[in-house]
DNA sequence: AAGCGCATGTAAAAGGTTACATGATTAC
DNA sequence: GTAATCATGTAACCTTTTACATGCGCTT
């Protein structure tokens, strides 16, 4: 998950800092995102729910259920809640992968609306990089016509893409802002 | 690299069929293409790269240069070959990441015209399926515009655009193929 | 001989998945 | 009682990054 990635540790408390959660609960919401953002084992969340706790962002209570086994819900503490502050308002690797891009966007619902376009107009100017780097590369290329033309050609479309869409969302939430309804445990 | 990916020994033995390279050729040829590939640290290459001639994949040769100290050239051999065409013809899990894909598109050079097709194709089915699951989950959300739904959009515009290439490039390839000059090692 | 860029290498630590094991609850 | 689904948990293993260390060849 890392590598100038989001670390589960504070992925998951910005998780639970939008809605108290158990692991299964956290499996099956990134399993349906799993193409945007990493969706990582149980083998990696359990042991992460634990270590929160043991640290005391987050707590849990044993929720019974008719029907199904007990779930143990988590809830982030107000401790959690600065740590998740804290670690957000670190500087930001220039580079960044597009799993890491979501991830981030989806935790930016714990912050505010300027953090949120600016976190837009980052990837932006850094998409704009890419293509650049991109059409670069494919002027060295010259005449030849092989498989780096190929993977180079599909990248400037879904850099074209990105770009027109970040352009888009930018302009879009800046006039109307998204009305960003944390839902705050407790 | 693993879970799902292209395992880095077969993505170097891949490399090195269509080119003779040192570790630090591949890592700046990959660090060129990060965005669209993972770009392995130095620390993971050298010993890939040692465990290919171990097991007898790939010959090593010191070749001087002027101004510069030696490099260390590797070359795959009629064993990396047969490996490298056993590994390809494994099955591929029918989900994969962007870089995965596009990993498998570069190593696609050492194999057949049919074979690059029959990758980009179900490279097409993925993305409609991805395509659907987003629009389903953007039904279920319903009214509430949130961050969530920011992330379902921008995933479904990469799908379209996504779409879109494949078939292109799928029908310009059907038509005119693509020359593959793999640049035999020895 | 000191410094710099190129090039290779390694050990320790971090991060993650796999493959189990356990147990609750319902349905047959 | 046994199979199926939901839910949690753990240990062993694998991969990868990080943070060094080394050395060549040129320049000053």
């Amino acid at each position: 998950m890392s590598a100038g990635s989001v670390s589960l540790r504070y992925f998951i408390l910005g998780l639970l800092n939008q809605h108290p959660m158990s692991g299964y609960d956290i499996k099956r919401f990134l399993k349906g995102l799993s193409w945007l953002v990493d969706s990582p084992s149980f083998g990696n969340i359990y042991p992460t729910l634990h270590a929160l706790l043991e640290d005391g962002l987050a707590t849990m209570k044993v929720v019974s259920q008719q029907n199904k086994p007990p779930r143990k819900v988590y809830n982030i503490t107000n401790v959690g809640r600065q740590a998740l502050h804290e670690w957000a308002n670190q500087p930001v690797a220039s580079t960044m992968s597009l799993k890491t891009f979501v991830m981030r966007l989806v935790l930016a619902g714990n912050f505010s609306q300027e953090r949120l376009i600016t976190h837009l107009k980052r990837r932006r100017d850094q998409v704009a990089d890419r293509r650049s780097a991109l059409e670069r590369a494919t002027d060295e290329l010259g005449e030849r016509a092989g498989l780096q033309r190929l993977a180079l050609d599909y990248g400037l479309a879904l850099a074209a893409t990105e770009l027109a869409w970040l352009d888009n969302t930018v302009n879009r939430l800046s006039q109307q802002p998204l009305s960003l309804e944390v839902v705050r445990g407790d």
